[in-house]
DNA sequence: AAACAAACCTGTGCGC
DNA sequence: TGCGCACAGGTTTGTT
């Protein structure tokens, strides 16, 4: 579920709402979701540890604490974090509970139905060995900033669909399917065009889009879908769906030209929407 | 190197 | 109403 802008706007909820409050005591039901080390390890690296900060690089939400240890949190496909008074009842799935000190006492849930997300303390003076695909994370559009030059450069020292590139984490970090299809459409490009094919006015329309589009969606405080099942961390939905030019709306009329229908085929293993009309 | 399929799980929506 | 199947925001692994 969650791409860059859904995991931008729970960072600043964390960042908010968490870093700087003791964490009391912990619980972990599903073993699954600390499966990168241990139950007793996520427990032992937090119990009174003190979040210092939240940063985000790519759909990593990385939080030093005061141990000098690292929390990761990865939301995968359907991973929610959550705040709430203590005592509230607790959503089905909720596979890690933090207890934050303060009044009113409240807690940080974590919530995933599909257990693909995880949550790991690590130490990141061993970083290579403990979390090794940070080391081979590509550039964050907003995080690192993303320059034309260095994107003209990773897409034409490559030889690769379009929209595998961009899906692509270990070369631009942050981009998922809903944002894929949005960009593209934006920059007018197709998804099955290859990367080196593109003209040096496409790549200019396709940075600006990355990064407009990224930017519009943290605006909008991310995407919920119809199933409501991303929410930032006080259980609010984003609004940026209402802007998808072309996510979920196969078969409507383009709202960018109002003349070709938005089509759907799959590519990369993942649905893609896109007007065959605005994108060539 | 790049493309593709399958795997990891659970829930939902659709056609019959 | 109920059942079975396809599919879902991500990422890794293994195979052509």
């Amino acid at each position: 579920m969650p791409e860059l802008p859904e995991v931008e706007t729970v960072r600043r909820g964390i960042e908010a709402q968490v870093v700087g409050r003791r964490i009391t005591r912990v619980e972990v039901g599903r073993e699954r979701t600390v499966r990168r080390t241990s139950r007793q390890a996520l427990i032992d690296g937090l119990t009174g540890a003190t979040l210092t900060a939240a940063h985000r690089r790519g759909k990593y939400l990385l939080c030093p604490l005061d141990t000098g240890d690292e929390l990761m949190v990865h939301l995968r496909m359907s991973g929610r974090l959550m705040v709430a008074d203590a005592n509230t009842e607790r959503p089905p799935h909720t596979h890690v509970v933090l207890h934050l000190e303060g009044d009113p006492r409240q807690e940080l849930w974590f919530v995933d139905p599909r257990t693909f997300g995880e949550m790991v303390v690590f130490d990141p003076t061993n970083i290579a060995v403990e979390m090794p695909e940070l080391a081979r994370m590509g550039v964050d559009p907003i995080t690192d900033g993303l320059t034309r030059a260095q994107l003209a450069a990773l897409l034409r020292s490559r030889h690769r669909q379009l929209k595998a590139l961009l899906l692509d984490q270990h070369v631009i970090a942050g981009i998922g399917n809903i944002y894929c299809d949005e960009t593209l459409h934006l920059a007018r490009v197709r998804h099955d065009r290859s990367s080196d094919s593109l003209t040096g006015p496409e790549i200019t329309r396709l940075h600006a889009a990355i990064l407009s589009v990224l930017e519009a969606a943290i605006e909008a405080g991310g995407s919920t879908l119809a199933d409501t099942q991303y929410v930032d961390i006080e259980g609010q939905g984003g609004w940026f769906q209402v802007h998808h030019k072309v996510y979920d709306r196969a078969g409507q009329r383009c709202l960018t030209c109002g003349k070709a229908d938005i089509q759907r085929v799959m590519v990369a293993g993942r649905s893609t929407c896109f007007c065959p009309r605005c994108q060539r």
